[in-house]
Formats: C-alpha cells, structure tokens, sequence
DNA sequence: CTGACTGCATTGTCCAGTCAATGCGGCCAA
DNA sequence: TTGGCCGCATTGACTGGACAATGCAGTCAG
C-alpha cells in the first residue's frame, strides 16, 4: 500500500475496509483489526489509520465500541407508510408483499408523548398559514422499538382549533389525532409529503441516540380540510439506518397521457 | 471556552460555529475564521480546530476551498415528485403552490445516457421477479441542472420485453420510456416507491459531484402492469442538499375510517 | 496589454507522541 | 460462589510539528 496514486494514505485504507466489508469478506458484526495492528500493517501512523476508520464510521460502515474495537455495522430497515393514514390496507398486493417482507414482528413499541403550546416554528407557521403571534398545539413523541428509538414524530395544530379538545392531552388518542380533528369539524381530505434528506442536528443525535454517520429523513406532512384549510403539520424524523419510507401510486383512468 | 463541561473541545468549537451559522449571524458564502485564527483564538492547537470544522464539513453546514478557507454552504433544493410519472399536473391547489414556490426557473438543463444490457444487480432481479441468468436492459442517465450534477436516474427493463425497442437507443426518448413499454404492451397502471435514506458509495460520490457528509436519498421504483407483472425498476439517487421529494395524498370516498 | 511566472496564505496530509476514558476479564477477599 | 477491585488493551482527545498542494494576486518580460 504505497502512494502511488494520488489518493491520500487514509483514503486507501479507507477503501480497503469498505471493500472488504460490502464484498461480505468482513460479515456484520465482526471486529476490524486494532488501530495498532492496522498501523504496524499499512506502516503509517495511528493518527493516519484513525482518519480512515472516522470515514467509516462517517459513511456508516462501522462502530466503534471502546474499548472493544472497530465492528462492521448490522443494519436492518423498518416500513415508514405514510399512506397508512388514509388507507389502512395497501390496495396492492405488491405493497402488502413488500410490507410483509419487512415486517418487524415480535418487537415491543412504546412511545413518549409531550403536550405544549408554543410559538410554531417559522416553517410550521408558513405551511399553516399562521398570523405573527399566532400560536399552536404540538404534541412531540418519541416512538421507541425493543428500546431503541425509532422515530420522532412533532404534530402542530393551530391553537384556536384544539384547544380544549382531547388532543391537549398528553396521552395515546386510540382513535387517531386525526379523528379527533375530524370530530372537531376539521377533516383531512388531502395532504402534502415533503421529504428532505440531510445529516441530523445534535439535538436529534441526542433524542434518537444516532451513531454518527447516519443521515435522517425528514418527513412534513401538510392536512387539508375540503376547503383547502391546513390544520395540522407533522415533522417526522427517521433514522436512514432504520427505515424504508414507500408508498404506492396508480395511475388515473381519467388522466392517461403522463 | 474551557474544558468545563464533558464536551470535547472540537465540539465546543464545533457547536459555537454551528450556532452562529443556524442563527444567521453567519451567512450562506461568508467566510469563516482561518485554522490559524480560531487555533489563537480558542487556545487549541491547529489539529483541534480542523476536528471541529470536519464535523461542520460532514454535516454539510460548511465546504472548504483550498487555499481559499472555509465557507458557509448555500442550499437551494429542487423539488423531486415521483407522482408526476402518472399524473403530469398536481391535483390540489396546495402542491402546485409549493411547487412554484420551489420552482428552478431558468436553469437549463442536460443529461447523459447510457444504455447496456447487463446482469441485473441482485435487488433489481428479485423486484422484477427475474430468474437467474435473465438479463435486462439499463438506461443510465445522469442529469445536470447548470452544469451541475443533478441525479442519477437508472432504469431497469427485462430484456425479453424491450429487445430491439426503441428504448435500447441511447438518445432521449421525448414521449417517455413508459409510453414505449406501452405501446409494446405493457402499460403500467401501478406503481411501488421505495425510499431510502443513506450515505453515498464512492461511487455515487464521483457521479454526483458530491461535497463530503452530503447523505442521498436512494428512490426505488417498481412500475406494474394491470396483471401485476413487473416490468420497469428505477433508480433514482438524489443528493440530500439539492433535493425535496414530495407527494399529494387525497382521502379515499370508500376508505373514510382511517 | 498580455501571458507566464512566482510568492504566499491557506488548507491537506501525515507523523510521533502524551494522557484520559472505558469496559472487560481476571484476581482476590468474604 | 459471589462481589468488588484493579490491570490492561483499546479507543478518544489533543499537541506541535513537518511538508505538500492549491489557487489567487501581484510581478515581470515580451
């Protein structure tokens, strides 16, 4: 391993680990050599081989447990339907096969819920087309699977519309928050996904215990009532090692030329 | 700023500098501090202070330019919707609202494609219900808005159904891949999207252009016919700092309850 | 004026070392 | 046997240094 190319020290050892790992060569869970013995393998510096593994660990390859040492990763990917809110029951029998493959049997959920009334954040405000001092409703809660974090999930809902209403409470809504809005007189009929992609804020490290290295989706979802009112605003935060988020599309009879 | 808490001193760093970017005292383009200056002004030594500012790079807060400095990075994402493939125009006044809003006007676009007929990855057979030794059809594209990368988008057809189609030419296909497989007789009329949220491959890094601790959004679509065969996988990789994927969703009439 | 060269500030790579933190395994006492 | 203590291997944090690479700005020759 000489510096023949142009590709730094580290970059090629970096690619020499990745290699061994995506060709099965290093399985999931088995322990990488020590920072020593790489040192004394490749003949550079510990400093040099610790740059390699922190690229690693960036890409989400690798662990490292101290003392213990350097572990391939093991990753295994949750359903994240945001369809199921309208359509209980995939109407496919593509979906419901893709869901069954996936399905996280035999896991114990649990989940945190927090209630309060705030000042919504610029983005919540903007997509329910709040007035500057307007206030909102969000109930934060942290889902949990076999003990581990799963998911962040922050609804915000208009204060002038909840308030007082079973959503203030800081309990599970069997029947769905939702059907509570509809029982307010303000039922979804359509709603907005948007999805965006990124490396996470310490503070989500934090609430879902992220190892580094591991990007976040970002789900908002915007409901609508029929006349075009949005009345609810969900951010949800999914763990990239720990989710597939899908949905199913078919097409219009009425509108076939796309 | 002193060892007083448990944080690491790269992480005090870290966090002042993220906190001045996200407040906005910081702006997008605006330089920050040299290595030398923060090492005085912090009292760390050079190495300390280039920890922090990797952690900025990776969470994509900051790029550095040799010998410039570093920077604060600028986003503006582009909006990616799936659902445009059956249904050209948005059905709801609210997506065609946060469509314009995000509109890339005056951008001109580009792309290159590559066509080959290849085994198809492991993944791709098992979602088109291949047989080993059958192989499919590839169209690489990569697309570039301004000369930029913009996405990678490669689709997947099995080769018994589009041999000798038009869509084995590499040029641009104005009506559609999907009206080609169509008119051959396999109309699509559902659809499965899958969504994963990672950090790119070397690989997809060298296609995309992409900056370090820039995650990808990975978008898996498996098109069907009317019998439920399948006969086209796409695969989509947006860069997380250019992209928002969305969707519309409307309530079912015969589906109230959820 | 233009083009080529050069100096220079800045970041990139790498080294050889120090000391701290951590968790496991083994040792020892009750 | 059990419980607590301690050593030790390993990674984490940090230092102070060396030299390379790069692109800009300014200089100088034509």
């Amino acid at each position: 391993m000489t510096r023949l190319g142009r590709n730094p020290m580290y970059q090629q050892i970096a690619d020499a680990l990745r290699e061994q790992i995506t060709s099965g060569e290093l399985e999931p869970d088995a322990k990488l050599p020590t920072e020593a013995e790489m040192r004394d393998q490749y003949g550079v510096s510990r400093e040099t081989v610790r740059k390699a593994l922190a690229q690693l660990v960036n890409e989400g390859l690798v662990i490292s447990a101290r003392p213990q040492g350097h572990f391939v990763r093991r990753r295994q990917p949750m359903v994240f339907r945001p369809q199921a809110e309208f359509r209980k029951r995939p109407y496919s029998p593509e979906m419901d096969a893709f869901m069954t493959e996936y399905a996280g049997e035999g896991r114990e959920p649990r989940q945190v819920i927090e209630v309060a009334i705030v000042e919504p954040p610029e983005d919540v405000a903007k997509r329910l087309h709040l007035e500057p001092g307007d206030l909102v409703a969000v109930r934060k809660r942290v889902r949990y699977l076999d003990g581990e974090p799963f998911n962040i999930n922050d609804s915000y809902f208009p204060l002038a519309i909840v308030r007082d209403s079973e959503i203030m409470r800081p309990e599970d809504i069997a029947r769905g928050a939702n059907e509570v809005l509809a029982e307010l007189g303000y039922r979804q009929v359509r709603a907005l996904d948007e999805l965006y992609v990124r490396m996470p804020t310490p503070e989500q490290v934090h609430r879902l215990d992220l190892g580094p290295g591991t990007p976040v989706g970002v789900h908002v979802t915007t409901g609508f009532t029929g006349e075009g009112q949005p009345v609810r605003v969900a951010v949800t935060v999914l763990p990239g090692d720990r989710h597939v988020i899908s949905y199913e599309r078919q097409r219009e009879a009425s509108n076939e030329g796309a």
